[in-house]
DNA sequence: CTGAAAGCGCTAACAC
DNA sequence: GTGTTAGCGCTTTCAG
């Protein structure tokens, strides 16, 4: 086997094709405007004809602050349409700014939060934005005083401060609660995540809160937290459905329950009878007969604002952590807008 | 302005605050076996102690293969449900091999491609996995000289060879159409993309050879390729759904225009009266009444096929390229089942 | 089994 | 305006 060192040019190489110094090379390919055009241009000949690609790694070894033009962004599940949704405003913004993503999945698994924020760190980005899995972000202390910047989008941090981008998930949740009730309803279920996770938490609340101020009681038997599987959720609503305590109403807080709970009801052709509102955007739900009743949230907004606070805190912003909250919108397409019997 | 020196720990201060040389530190975090337990032991206190993360980009920098352990991806558009499964799926076998994965969207911009390919390269990768956009790849030649190794996925390469992956576009069309013909039909409408992407060409010819086969004329006013934009789309399906030339099938040989056939055909009541057969995955599609048909591509198999040969050709292997074929499968949900009245 | 010296490709500092 | 020297944090020799 002959050692595969790769024959990839380097600057010292351009340098001496070109009759120049290694450093009029760099100052060429860092856009340093006082090199002699001349100069310039046999540098820019020179690495044309060797396939000269600057190596950046090398570079931010040596450059004072360091810097590696990079971020790290930790998403749910980036197959997911949420998050490659995000994905995707990142990547536009950043590289509009010169900055590089890497990406990865933490499948609400808090260990592999801290994996991924090491694994990143030794990558040596410049920043991180995370949509946390974790319950304890107090490791992050030492990171920050390490110089690597922070933003926590969809849920806060806890033991830990940082810049924040939330939506109204509990006034959303509340607006589509109080939405089925002005169409008369009472018997409202509510179908949402395990409370260990924040956004379940508030968007029950908002559930809670709407049937509190309505004076309308709620009935446990209405209330699923936490499936253990998506087929225990498909059952367990069918058995709902089949039963004297039925509700009229069906308010799914996520969009994997909002495709439960419109399986279930097609699967027993009530889809025109029991009422639907969905929080998150659902692919092609305007397809559906009826259409589905959603609250969605804002991504590109949510995007927009916490990659742009992140890039200001590494461009040396030290101002106080925010916390910015980005507002929800129901959009009635008729599945929420069916009274009750 | 005070520098902002980044205060990160290096490999030096923890040998120095574990009475160890450098080098041995190094050992320790590289899993060199033959380290003195007691030193080791030294060495990963003052680690913790300092809260040590290594330097990966540093490393590679002076490593003898120069490997970075990092591949590039360059995928049509992340936030679309195809290449984002392709993703996920290439995150997790990184993941699990120890490479890391940077991605870039296309979004059919040959240009684009290119950036990205040197911005890329200018970190480093291993290798790239591309699903091209541009049509000639010969510049991609002096990159592989220089040791980049490259894989493409979903379309082949031009004026260039490397390991090649794709899904079966011609005969899972021509079995979507047959099926619809075995149904009764021969009023047959095709929608696809500009032939300009090859998916969409050998889309066509499947569409082509499955109405020959049954001695079936095609009628060119049945024919769609290249819609300018979606709501073009809707607008000339709308209109020929209306017409005396209205087909009894349709066959829409992407996700997409198959999302605009079932907005059309519902928009009209018809989606119980015109067959329908879609090319790609479509979320939700369980959720239509009645079903779509669709040929499904093997993502999961795609994006493995594609990743295995590329971290092996990084290995060392100098085999000759292959171009690997994955069966697209057939599933029918009752859209495509419907006869001709 | 351990450590000192050299150097990966580049930028910073300071001459010239 | 340009070139030289040093050195980023690490791995590689190669000597102990």
């Amino acid at each position: 086997m002959n050692l595969k060192k790769t024959t990839r040019p380097t600057m010292r190489e351009v340098a001496s094709l070109s009759g120049t110094s290694l450093k009029t090379v760099s100052r060429v390919f860092n856009s340093v405007p006082t090199v002699d055009p001349i100069l310039k241009d046999q540098v820019l000949k020179a690495a044309k004809k060797l396939n000269y690609v600057p190596n950046m790694t090398a570079g931010s070894l040596r450059r004072t602050n360091g810097k590696t033009n990079t971020i790290g962004i930790l998403l749910e599940d980036i197959s997911n349409p949420f998050s490659s949704a995000l994905y995707r405003v990142y990547e536009n913004f950043a590289s509009e700014h010169g900055y590089m993503i890497i990406a990865g999945s933490l499948d609400e698994d808090a260990n592999r939060e801290i994996e991924l924020v090491n694994l990143f760190i030794s990558r040596r980005v410049d920043g991180l934005l995370i949509a946390p899995s974790g319950k304890d972000h107090a490791y992050l202390k030492r990171e920050m005083r390490n110089g690597v910047h922070f933003g926590f989008i969809d849920r806060p941090p806890v033991n830990f401060s940082a810049d924040v981008v939330l939506s109204t998930n509990l006034e959303g949740s509340f607006e589509a609660v109080k939405h089925l009730i002005s169409f008369g309803h009472t018997r409202i279920a509510y179908l949402g995540d395990s409370p260990d996770i924040y956004t379940a938490q508030e968007r029950y609340a908002g559930y809670v809160k709407a049937m509190k101020d309505h004076k309308i009681a709620i009935d446990p038997k209405l209330v699923f937290k936490g499936f253990e599987s998506q087929d225990q959720a498909v059952a367990s609503l069918r058995d709902l459905l089949k039963s004297s305590d039925a509700p009229t109403a069906i308010f799914a807080s996520q969009n994997l329950l909002t495709m439960v709970v419109l399986k279930a009801l097609s699967a027993q052709g009530l889809q025109r009878k029991i009422a639907v509102v969905g929080f998150d955007d659902l692919p092609v739900s305007e397809l559906l007969i009826p259409g589905v009743t959603l609250v969605k949230q804002n991504l590109a907004e949510i995007g927009r604002l916490s990659i742009e606070a992140l890039l200001n805190r590494i461009d040396g912003d030290t101002s106080k952590f925010a916390t910015t909250v980005v507002p929800t919108t129901l959009i009635p397409m008729g599945s929420g807008e069916i009274k009750p019997r």
